[in-house]
DNA sequence: AGGATCGTTGACAGCGCTACCAGCAACGAC
DNA sequence: GTCGTTGCTGGTAGCGCTGTCAACGATCCT
């Protein structure tokens, strides 16, 4: 064909004008917005483009239109399975947009947020999405000041920077106490590990139900800021137990947390739920499957990663959602963990939060 | 200071040249080869950054180099805590780096893969890390002649499209059998979800190992191409007891499937190792914490994708590894679940590949 | 019919940076 | 002293694309 190739060989826009019969500009249009072409044109610039196997130079889009289509993701963690289901959402959102997902980890320091966020933002982004709302002053003001929309995460609170979608850690934790105490238990002990300020507000969930019970007592609390684990689990509940022989139940601030409780149980020869109750958070996979099956606290991780995404890439794209603040909800899922001593297992459950139409919400879960 | 900026506001290379008092390209040259100038403008420009802030518009710098500072990667799942642990490993090895990672998810298709391919080595990637070695013909061709270093992961096979690491999942599942056969173990069950091309050797090392023994037989395989799940390990269980009744050990494909059986056990009634024997493969953290604790194939996730970052980012700077396959090996961890029937436990381990940081191969290859 | 309006198209001028090559001083070898 | 070297620096010319604005014909209204 001896189309003049550039030195890298690639196909530029002008080739597939020329092939087209049309002007660069007008091709150009055809990859940003083929509605303002003439359908003649369009399919001429279309069938060029597949002919020639053009895929646009994002580096020229990004530098000629002083803006990239990129989203970059803040999260503090990859290791937690509660933000692979997070990420996931927000990858399937993503895909068959034009917009890619750029991922930083934050590792739990607010400082190295700020740094990243800087860095994020010198890159123009189309959209941000970030974990939490506790950020450092500086990165709020640049959060503020970013000419991008911004989409806060896994919780919601008072004063949204942009849009925020989550659910309140803190009423799911009372919601998972009131479920103990309606089944009867009193000495309810609480675990928590890693203790970010999500966990943080779990724990202050736990502290309000108990006080408000009359039953609260520090010794029932045992929390590191290790990063959980499973064996942890069993280590913070054989703390626990130490200090507090008595107790009746625990509700633990995640489920990898919940299912060393489980096993340290086992390994003691206590029964559950008969001795002791357990309750998690987040509801992973296998919390249906333990022996017996664990209570937790149902959490809409995936959704929250896709509708986050959607939101981002609606609003990106100027359609802005009527509703920036989205409560996604929680479920308490009774289980065989923290049945009622007296009745069997009656499958009561106790939601929160407030559903929405942008998302099928936690009713029609399970 | 009146200095004139872009539109954007931000600072551009021009104005630190200008107060550093030196031309832009010298400018340039400070911030990707600092060497070549002399120490006293080094100096200069590297305090007129800091003074103005300056961040580099990378899109402007991959257009004028023609290549991208981006390694890509391609991943079957992110679901899969496999995958996590890898992508924490390279996600650390690129921090620091000037690398930044883009992460595509192919979902287990070689077609999709093929289309990312297509998608990244347009953008010229400064590198490029793939799952596996079954790409398409098409994916092979392109990777081949792409003009970035590329590691594949998670596998060694016979010819590495450049750089390879990974361990041998044939011989990591025949090592697992021969644990079985020295416990004594005979009618021992394969157990196995998503039966992507991993899942699969792991499956082929166990036929071989049970056909060498004169022990295989069809009906104690069970398998589906369903994702893996800590209820489907009970479910698959299920199925395999169904078949074959007088099971004394499964070999998992992995350990969700593993703690699965292990539930499935406990509901049954069926003590473990005693009456069933359980081996999984992974070694996730849990296993080492289960009641009885679960015997597991350990394999180095972490490391695979650290070390696997840092050869690609050595190889794009130029510095080619001496050995550009790397078998990271595999150990059996035996806990419990697999303890021999007369003894108690004394912890033998058996090793395979060659877990060295930069030598030579297994001597094992098929 | 005349003018206003809309939809469609193209010319031009960069976006901010770096590849390439030339220039220049300092230095050593003959 | 002359001629290469070497080491550092700068000028020029784009990289491939899109924002802006102007121009054009077609359509619509009064």
């Amino acid at each position: 064909m001896g189309r003049k190739r550039t030195k890298s060989g690639k196909i530029r826009l002008a080739e597939v004008a020329e092939l087209a019969g049309v002007s660069p500009i007008t091709a150009s249009r055809f990859f940003r917005n083929p509605e303002a072409l003439s359908v003649a044109k369009r399919t001429r610039v279309e069938s060029a483009a597949k002919e020639l196997g053009y895929v646009p130079n994002l580096a020229a889009r990004a530098l000629a239109s002083q803006r990239t289509e990129v989203i970059g993701v803040l999260i503090p963690s990859l290791t937690n399975n509660v933000f692979s289901d997070v990420l996931r959402g927000i990858y399937d959102a993503s895909e068959g947009s034009r917009y890619s997902i750029q991922l930083s980890n934050t590792r739990y320091s607010i400082l190295q947020e700020e740094k990243l966020l800087r860095l994020f933002l010198a890159q123009k982004p189309a959209g941000l999405i970030v974990t939490g709302i506790d950020q450092t002053a500086e990165s709020r003001a640049m959060l503020e000041a970013a000419d991008c929309p911004i989409v806060q995460i896994m919780e919601i609170g008072p004063s949204p920077v942009d849009m925020m979608i989550g659910f309140s850690h803190y009423d799911a934790a009372r919601a998972a106490i009131a479920h103990l105490f309606a089944q009867g238990h009193r000495k309810i002990g609480f675990v928590g590990a890693r203790m970010d300020p999500r966990v943080q507000r779990r724990l202050d969930g736990y502290v309000s139900a108990m006080k408000d019970a009359g039953l609260f007592e520090q010794r029932l609390v045992v929390t590191t800021a290790t990063p959980t684990s499973v064996t942890l689990g069993g280590a913070l509940f054989t703390d626990l137990l130490a200090h507090q022989p008595d107790l009746d139940a625990v509700f633990c601030a995640n489920d990898d947390l919940a299912l060393g409780v489980l096993f340290e149980c086992r390994r003691r020869e206590i029964s559950v739920p008969e001795q002791i109750a357990i309750v998690g958070f987040n509801d992973l996979e296998f919390m249906a499957s333990a022996v017996p099956t664990l209570t937790s606290v149902r959490t809409n991780r995936y959704e929250m990663g896709k509708t986050a995404a959607t939101m981002l890439i609606e609003a990106i794209e100027g359609r802005r959602p009527e509703q920036p603040v989205l409560d996604l909800g929680f479920k308490v899922i009774e289980r065989q963990s923290s049945s009622s001593r007296q009745s069997d297992n009656r499958p009561a459950v106790s939601a929160g939060g407030a559903p929405n139409k942008m998302v099928a919400l936690p009713s029609s879960h399970d």
